[in-house]
DNA sequence: ATGCTAAAGGAAACCGGTGTCATTTGCAAC
DNA sequence: GTTGCAAATGACACCGGTTTCCTTTAGCAT
């Protein structure tokens, strides 16, 4: 029973933490106002039950003294909180950050706040991870981001608990209101006609991981374009990557193993483009004299190799503010009801690593 | 008086949201364990007040029914949040991205959560921001990165409020408990010797921005390192940069068209670096046959461009895994008192950037 | 004036925890 | 067997809002 001599005896005292420069209560104005704080309560929450004298008196004393109602208090009272979280198991860093940045602008003079949390693709008890968080943080909403985002369970799961939400994706994945994508299929499509109008016609692949909705996506267009222009596609020229630089070089080095290389290839996104170039660089190779590079998403990186990677802009920022709003339409901070665009065009962004292909490998 | 045809007359109804699969209240453990509701919140608490033997039964109850306690209600009662921010005004994206994973690596497996808040430096407002931030929030505690985290007022502003603190920096700011930081100094100066040792003479500098406190302390670096070697630094070698590639180019072109070029550039940051790699490709020079080029950060950036930069390792994850955990230090969550270290080593990373320089240019 | 109805506003309970303080219990000392 | 004192526990108010439900008031017709 040597276990009792712990910390000081006493109950940590003092509910000191009360702000020291007497923040106001809902009771404060109340009193100040001269009315009961049931009213003033309304006043904060648009009631349309009062009378508009009253309104604009309770709403003078607030900008006078300042008042900010309490959102713990509120959070708790409403069984939500003010929050918006986010939600990836994404390996791309750059598209996480400008996602965030997208919500963040929407939110930006809202007294909503931005929570991320990763969450361990392939982990076990990930469903339960994020129940266990959407339970306890009680998020107003939730923005999930590919390729978690493609996982249905999650739906089922925000509507079994109440829990707005807002699914980013390549393609299609749910109703309007709980959905933004682009449509990359058609936009590699484009990219690709690009190419094969400079004249390639031995065109790599380097693909996206099985079970991303995008990779399927984006290769389904690649596939697509080829057919469409008549070109066969041999097997060998499709290598499988990660999503990751790494795994962009390791795919470029099968593909320009070949004994006839492609003049150009596609990454399924600009990480592993910018591995393509690293390998292409690392045998010596001329981009684009010898080898065109088209990318997906235009990332920074795309435009700050050498030379710039010609790639497709997936408008993320503006799908980042797009699902935010989304979340938060019919509050007050956002009143305007869901005319949130729930689709987003890609569009081909031509920078300096696609040129024709030389004559000699043709 | 038309004002008043509202939305629907009635006053929301419905506390419906309560969840639905019937969490478990406190009351409910109290019942089940035969005890008051006050004992349940000692044992939450880690209260050293209770018997051995009421703990465990509590326990038992609590680990059978899978209760959590309600955050919100904490967080009313306790007067914070189980929320850390994230403060930053930074045009990195890189960095924050790298601070928020070392943070959120450290809050694993805890209760809390993160909340990411971008300033507007230069707003007039901003200290009364992040004060309405703090205050609203009741944030459990507050990580601030560079540049802002150089200001003083806002560690003043923390004790005024109650709210625990830490600043990311590149030189002592506060005390340990309240700072970490790394000697950017003096691995500016390390990163300089290595250049000097491969026989360069005429370096230029991609300074940092003017306020910034890293920017300084790199620019120390740069000059000390010369004048230790005995190396005059004519002023026309110093050019701004703004911590971003778009100034990284421009202050390159200008070192650039200098009639006796420098043979190695060093860029305060990556981003930088890159724009000085950009602008060097853009001429038609070799990196690093005719320029050597050293960065700093060691962002993903730094590894893939061609060929892939020297640069200054900046142990960012690791910064704000240290930061959180004293943040969170003396909590259930992290028993373990302040030995956090609040100073980390930079590093020369060394790739392919820099080689002598060639003799036709001494 | 009187009665009626709907709008406006207030009192008290409630959300789910924690602090304060009083009470009960356990045990050693007298 | 008391007394004394500290450890263990509980009753109750409280954090700052929201909701329920009821009362008061205003507007209008009779």
């Amino acid at each position: 029973m040597t276990t009792r001599q712990k910390k000081p005896p006493i109950e940590k005292n003092s509910r000191a933490n009360t702000t020291p420069n007497s923040k106001q209560t809902i009771n404060d104005i109340a009193r100040l106002a001269g009315v009961s704080k049931k009213t003033v309560s309304r006043v904060i929450n648009r009631s349309p039950l009062l009378n508009e004298s009253t309104r604009e008196r309770v709403e003078e004393v607030i900008r006078q003294t300042g008042y900010v109602p309490n959102p713990q208090a509120r959070a708790l009272a409403l069984g939500r909180n003010f929050l918006i979280g986010l939600i990836h198991d994404n390996p791309n860093a750059q598209m996480i950050l400008n996602m965030q940045q997208g919500i963040l602008e929407a939110l930006h003079d809202t007294d909503f706040g931005l929570v991320v949390r990763p969450v361990d693709r392939g982990s076990a008890t990930m469903l339960d991870d994020i129940r266990h968080f959407l339970e306890r943080q009680r998020l107003y909403g939730v923005v999930f981001l590919p390729p978690i985002s493609e996982n249905n369970a999650l739906a089922t799961l925000c509507k079994e608990i109440g829990c707005r939400y807002v699914r980013m994706g390549s393609a299609t994945l749910d109703d309007a209101q709980h959905m933004v994508a682009s449509n990359d299929r058609d936009a590699v499509i484009e990219a690709m006609r690009y190419l094969i109008s400079q004249g390639h016609r031995r065109i790599g692949l380097v693909a996206g991981p099985h079970g991303f909705r995008s990779a399927r996506e984006r290769r389904e267009g690649f596939e697509f374009a080829l057919q469409e222009a008549g070109i066969k596609l041999p097997r060998s020229l499709i290598a499988d990557g990660q999503y990751t630089f790494e795994s962009g070089i390791t795919a470029t080095d099968s593909l320009l193993d070949l004994s006839v290389r492609p003049t150009a290839i596609f990454a399924c996104n600009d990480e592993m483009a910018a591995g393509v170039l690293f390998a292409a660089r690392e045998r010596g190779l001329g981009v684009p004299e010898d080898l065109s590079i088209i990318g997906f998403d235009d990332t920074p990186i795309a435009s700050r190799v050498w030379p710039p990677l010609t790639t497709v802009r997936w408008p993320i920022v503006a799908m980042g503010r797009s699902a935010a709003l989304k979340l938060i339409s019919g509050t007050f901070a956002n009143p305007d009801e869901e005319d949130e665009p729930s689709s987003f065009i890609s569009t081909l962004i031509r920078r300096g690593s696609v040129a024709p292909p030389k004559k000699t490998s043709a």
